[in-house]
RNA sequence: UGGGGCAUAGCCAAGCGGUAAGGCAACGGACUUUGACUCCGUCAUUCCCUAGUUCGAUCCUAGGUGCCCCAG
């Protein structure tokens, strides 16, 4: 424990700069340090076509990925693996990703992307090796008190990436590294610029781990095919427009709904969605974001984890909907092993069915669970 | 084929003789390891067509064309 000499670390390397940094700060600190590049999607042998905007490019996006990866790992002089786990990404994380779009949910693939790949199939393989630990360049801490291991949120509190970390467990947390945790974007660009990475200024990644950016109906498209139906306005019920399915939609959008104005009404509001039947194949819509048609004062989850101790019936914490949502205050209540409710103390615009709730308390990411059903005062929303 | 009304961008819609507001949508960008939200930018040399009046017409006149309403 005091040797870190022989302590062997795997970090995984994406190819951009929080990973490069992280694997440096490990070296620095002597620990014996290899790192591995993961690919989990392959867009021809996935049929990613529609909505790809990188599929006429040279060279596809993952090799230049592993080839920044590559230079990384020789400029800090540490041996880089490369594992295949597209199989695995597609039956534990892209399979639940479609099948919850099927149902008129909207899931986070990056969530169990990161149980299920990069702290799972990642870890066992890492471990298979001989690895003592997993290394990830996520902006989260790992904490220990009293000797226990809890998930803390990153110094860097614009960029911390706990809510991605909500289903993991604790297992999983103590075989893993943060070496971020306590620096902030700006910080590790720095050190990036300092030993001269050429990834120092490369672009933060976005759009689902592994997969990219997409124009996002016509990559569903892909697999779930277009199926048009009414747009409803759930105020007056009267249609106001044609959907292409209502998978393609999500909670709170508003882009992509294609209405403009409405002859007769003397305004021309936007359009959010605000519920989904996939029974009728009905997009209900509602024209202003602060409709009570958006709110929700409760909510059902499933999928309820603690990442280290379990929180009380009764207890208020600090939740999160979405990545890099303002906390808000919610009080937690069990009702069964992995389900639960939460109330909310005013109502909560947009949270949508598929997401992830996120607990928070006191600067510790306390676990979370996927949300179910939404209500407005005992009204059932969705 | 009697009367009345209206025709402005994909949609809604100002302008009513002086050289085309605004909103919605769409698209592009910023933000962003989900999906979203948000923010910024772009978007009618032209106003249904034709002829005329005028220094000048989307705005006036005439004739077309197309819708709508009332009366049949």
């Amino acid at each position: 424990m005091n040797d870190k000499s022989k302590i062997k670390v795997m970090v995984a390397l994406s190819g951009g700069v929080d990973s490069a940094v992280a694997l440096h700060l490990l070296k620095e600190e002597g620990y014996d340090v290899s790192a591995g590049f993961m690919r989990n999607w392959d867009s021809l042998a996935n049929s990613d076509i529609l909505g790809n905007p990188t599929l006429g490019d040279p060279a596809c996006p993952q090799e230049v990925d592993y080839d920044d990866a590559l230079a990384v790992a020789n400029k800090l002089g540490v041996k880089l693996y490369r594992v295949d786990f597209v199989k695995e990404y597609w039956d534990n994380v892209f399979t639940y990703f479609l099948k919850e779009y099927e149902n008129g949910r909207t899931p986070n693939p990056d969530i169990f992307c990161n149980k299920y790949i990069k702290f799972d199939a990642f870890l066992k393989w890492a471990r298979s090796l001989g690895f003592d630990y997993i290394a990830m360049g996520h902006y989260a801490k790992k904490v220990v008190i009293n000797g226990l291991t809890y998930l803390g949120e990153a110094r860097d509190t614009d960029k911390d990436q706990t809510y991605f970390l909500s289903q993991l467990s604790n297992k999983q947390l103590q075989q893993t590294l943060f070496p971020l945790g306590d620096l902030t974007k700006g910080e590790v660009r720095k050190i990036a610029d300092s030993l001269k990475l050429d990834v120092a200024r490369k672009s933060d990644s976005t759009g689902i781990c592994f997969i990219g950016e997409r124009h996002f109906r016509d990559f569903l498209k892909n697999y779930i095919p277009m199926q048009e139906g009414p747009i409803v306005d759930l105020t007056t019920n009267e249609v106001i427009g044609r959907h292409q399915g209502v998978f393609y939609y999500t909670i709170g959008q508003r882009r992509g709904l294609g209405i403009g104005g409405i002859k007769g009404r003397d305004d021309n509001p936007r359009w959010y969605v605000a519920k989904k039947d996939v029974s009728t194949n009905t997009l209900y819509v509602a024209s202003d974001e602060e409709s009570i048609y958006l709110q929700s004062t409760k909510i059902t989850f499933t999928d309820l984890n603690f990442l280290t101790k379990e929180i009380s019936d009764g207890q208020e914490i600090e939740v999160r909907f979405r990545y890099r949502q303002k906390k808000v205050k919610a009080t937690f209540y069990k009702t069964s092993e992995t389900t639960g409710k939460l109330l909310f103390p005013t109502p909560y615009l947009s949270v949508t069915p598929g997401q992830a709730v996120v607990f928070y308390d006191k600067g510790l990411c306390l676990g979370g669970a996927i949300i179910n059903d939404i209500y407005f005062k005992e009204e059932k929303r969705n």
